[in-house]
Formats: structure tokens, sequence, C-alpha cells
RNA sequence: GUGGAUGUAGCUCAGACGGCUAGAGCACCAGGUUGUGGCCCUGGGGGUCGCGGGUUCAAGUCCCGUCAUUCACCCCA
């Protein structure tokens, strides 16, 4: 039998009203701060991922969907948003016009992983990006932002984290000074970290070994080795955060997987969720444009795992998304002739063009049947047309939740039905 | 990529030591009411027991492989 690839999965109904009510709260919160949504190819040059990214993250170096189009060019499935929004900014031209520039975006991500649960190969990010301004407030605007949103959502529980990871002149001095401190007692970190030790000196830091924190524990921090210029940007960042009244945590080992990052790095985390516990995760990239071609224009932004924020609602505060029922369920029975089934289906289609949500039996099943359906879709009223009322020109409207019937002539039972339903509804 | 657990109907699950046509609840369809829902009763449809090998007279049950899900590592959203 055929299924759905390894990591991906079918979003049916009525799962999929979750996911659209998710994007409207989202689009929402956009709306109130003026971020306007960008949209961009699902696939790039596989290029922009390995400049940006970084050619020796686990990302670029194992997890992309890469392949060859027709004339052998390398392309791949993006695995993540800000490049592309990245290069669409810098291919037209934004940089001369007003700045900063904030967009939103909602769409697929593409990384080939071991799925699990919280973790697949295609997965659906929800982010914003702000390019053009290195000004702390805009750290502090995407960040409450993505606080209202999980608010706006009913969302309780969650933790903020955060960190500074430099510029990259400040980072380089603190690395050296870094593998310095490691190397003394590098026999004594997991063979994981030993690698790491040269790569990523700053991913030892946040090794779970024993052996690896007490060799860490003493080691230098990024805060205490900001240069003047990072310095400054953290403590006003901090600063107004904390004016803001947001609670967060400053966590030194926190290390964002890809290259671009500068200065800023957050995660919002909701610990029930367990090992994939980061709902969403960001940070400042002052460097990304420049490097892909573009002036020298800085950025922050963040992106949220859309199902693992669906996740986390399913498991917490408050069930979402349940479907509303529909305004009406027409019955059209067979009788000798076809009369009735048609006027029927003509009277389904008057009520769904005045605006009314609307139902009916294409396979013309018995009354009970038809009745059953009409229940089960929740529906307020039902109208029936039989021969009797096909003959007279009325129609038998029953009110589902108030128990009562009536007959109203054919021609005004679209504004009868209309206006109980907005009785209803008071 | 590494380790553990799991895989029987659309869904949730039963199927002691291998042994006749593989079951239940829910869901679905029909009938009980010749034109009236929710409750109830009766009946019905639906399963290559994830897939492929192997052991055996006999495999849903045991063994191997494989695929998928899941938990953790890793990584990240």
């Amino acid at each position: 039998m055929l299924k759905a690839p390894r990591g991906t999965q079918d979003i049916l109904p009525p799962e999929s009203s979750q996911w659209v009510y998710l994007e409207s709260v989202l689009r929402d919160v956009c709306r109130r701060y003026n971020y306007h949504e960008i949209r961009t190819p699902t696939f790039e040059q596989s290029e922009l991922f390995s400049r940006t990214v970084g050619e020796a993250t686990d990302i670029v170096e194992k997890e992309m969907y890469t392949f060859k189009d027709k004339t052998g060019r390398d392309m791949a499935l993006r695995p993540e948003m800000t490049a592309s929004v990245a290069r669409a900014f810098v291919e037209h031209g934004m940089a001369s016009g007003p700045l900063p520039r904030k967009f939103f975006y909602m769409g697929s991500m593409y990384r080939y992983e071991r799925p699990q649960a919280g973790r697949y190969r295609e997965h659906r990010q929800f982010g914003v990006e702000v390019l053009g301004s290195d000004s702390p407030y805009s750290d502090v605007e995407v960040i409450v932002l993505a606080m209202d949103a999980a608010g706006a959502l009913g969302l309780t529980g969650t933790q903020l984290v955060l960190n500074s990871i430099g510029c990259p002149t400040c980072r380089a001095a603190y690395r050296s000074r870094l593998i310095d401190h490691l190397k003394v007692r590098v026999n004594e970190l997991c063979p994981d970290c030993q690698s790491r030790l040269e790569r990523n000196p700053l991913r030892v830091l946040d090794c779970k070994k024993d052996a690896c924190k007490a060799v860490t524990s003493g080691a230098p921090g990024m805060l205490d080795h900001l240069c003047p210029e990072c310095r400054l940007h953290w403590g006003e960042m901090t600063r107004l955060l904390a004016a803001q009244g947001i609670d967060f945590t400053v966590d030194s080992s926190l290390v964002r997987g890809l290259d671009y990052y500068t200065r800023t790095v957050f995660e919002l985390k909701w610990p029930p969720l367990g090992a994939q516990n980061a709902i969403l995760g960001g940070g400042r990239y002052d460097g990304l444009v420049e490097e892909i071609g573009g002036p020298r224009v800085p950025g922050v932004g963040f992106a949220m795992g859309m199902e693992r924020m669906l996740m986390a609602l399913a498991k917490g505060s408050r069930p979402i998304g349940a479907d509303a029922g529909i305004d009406v369920f027409v019955i059209g029975m067979k009788g000798a002739d076809s009369l009735a089934s048609e006027k029927a289906f003509a009277l389904v289609r008057s009520l769904r063009q005045s605006g009314l949500s609307c139902e009916f039996d294409p396979l013309q099943r018995s009354m009970k049947a038809q009745m059953k359906q009409a229940d089960r879709a929740n529906a307020k009223f039902v109208a029936i047309i039989g021969d009797e009322e096909a003959k007279n020109g009325i129609v038998t409207v029953r009110c589902m939740g108030e128990g009562w019937q009536k007959t109203v002539g054919l021609d005004h039972v679209v504004s009868f039905v209309c206006e109980e339903v907005a009785r209803l509804g008071k």
C-alpha cells in the first residue's frame, strides 16, 4: 500500500480546522504588529543555504533534501526560511526602500532527520523577520510578538531562554579562549565533544554528559567576553524586556545550530513537550544579508514549529478549533419523478448564495437516513421537500434544537431561514 | 546516524503453552417507523493480522530481515 513518506503527515478534518484557527490567530497578531506576509519558493539553489546556514552545520551537512534539476543545477528544498527572506530582500532591492522591513511567513520546511514526536521531515513554520534595524527595540519587538502570540493562543507555562553569542569579532576571541580552556582537559571530554572542540566549541558547553559538565563548569562564559558594542546591545535589550514585564532566563549554553546568528539568540520552551520542547527559536543575524551579496543590513527574527505549538495547545490549556455545525440541511425526497429532488437542490444553492452553510444528500437516501445526516452535521434547521411540498410550492422547515416545524412558501423560505438562523445566533 | 518499545477492522484494543471459517466496543450502512434526528433493538459491509523470508504437519502467535510509528541520544521548529 502507498503511504505518506516517512516523517510527513496528512492533516485531515476535523484537525485541519485547528490549523485554520492557529493561522488566523497568528495572522491577527502580525496585523497588530504591522508585519506583512512574504511567500518565497519552496526550493532554492543549495548554495543559498550552504552559505548562510553554514557548510559545517548538521542542517546543511546531512539534513538537506537536495537534487539536481534538469540542467544540473544544485537545488534544495528549503530547510528554513530566513535565508530565503534575506535573498528576496536583496534580490528586490528592498535595502534602498524604507527600513526596517517587517515580514511574517508560514510554510513547510524540509529536513531529512530521524522522525520522532515533534520532529518531522516536513514541518510547518510560522516566523517573522525584521530587516534593517540593529536596535535592541527590534529584538524586543520580535520577542514580545512571540510571547503575545503564545498568549493569544492561550498557551501558558512557557519559558523564555536568552543568550548573546556576540559578533564575529568578539566571538572569535572568546572561541579561542574557550578552546584553550577546554584543551587542558580534552581527554576527559566525551568523543562527541572532542570532535566538537575545534569545529564548534560553544556546543561543548551544553553537552549533557557529566564528564563534560565537569570540564566546562569553570569555563569562561560568552557573556563575560562580549565586545563593548555587543555588551551594550545585550544590556539594553535585557533591560527593555524586563521593563515590559517579560520573564526570561539567561542560558549561556544556548547556541543555535545555524551559522548566521549574531548577538541575541533565544528560544521559547514548553517543558511538557518532552525532548523536542522548543516551540520557537530565533535571534539576530546582522551579517546574513551581506553574506549573500547584499548590503550591510542587520536582521532579527524567529521561527515557530506549528506542529509543536498545536501539540502544546492540545496537551495543555484548552482544546481549540471545534467545528461549528451547518445552518441548514435540505432533504429532497426521491418521489415518482425527480421534481422534489431538483427543487431541493435548487434550494440548497439559494441558501448557500444567501450566505448560509447548507448541505444535502446527493445519494437521496431515506428520510430517516437524511435526518440522521442532518443531526450528524449538527444542522440548526432541516428543510424538507417531498412530493407534497414540490407540488404545492412549499417547504417544511424543522428546527432541530427546539423541535418545532412548520411549512413555509418556497418563495420566502430563504428569508425565513435566514431570520431564524439569526434569531438562534443571538 | 545510535539504542529501546510497538505494529491485529476507519478508530481504541482482545487474541494463555503455535491448532478449526481472526473477535469486541465505537464508527459506517440497512431494517424495526408507508416522509422525521439524538436513545434502544436486529442485521450487514469491512481485516494481504505492517511487509518479506524462515522454522513447523500447522504461524496473528516463534526466528531473521525490512518498513513504519514511538521514547531517548543527536539535532532543531
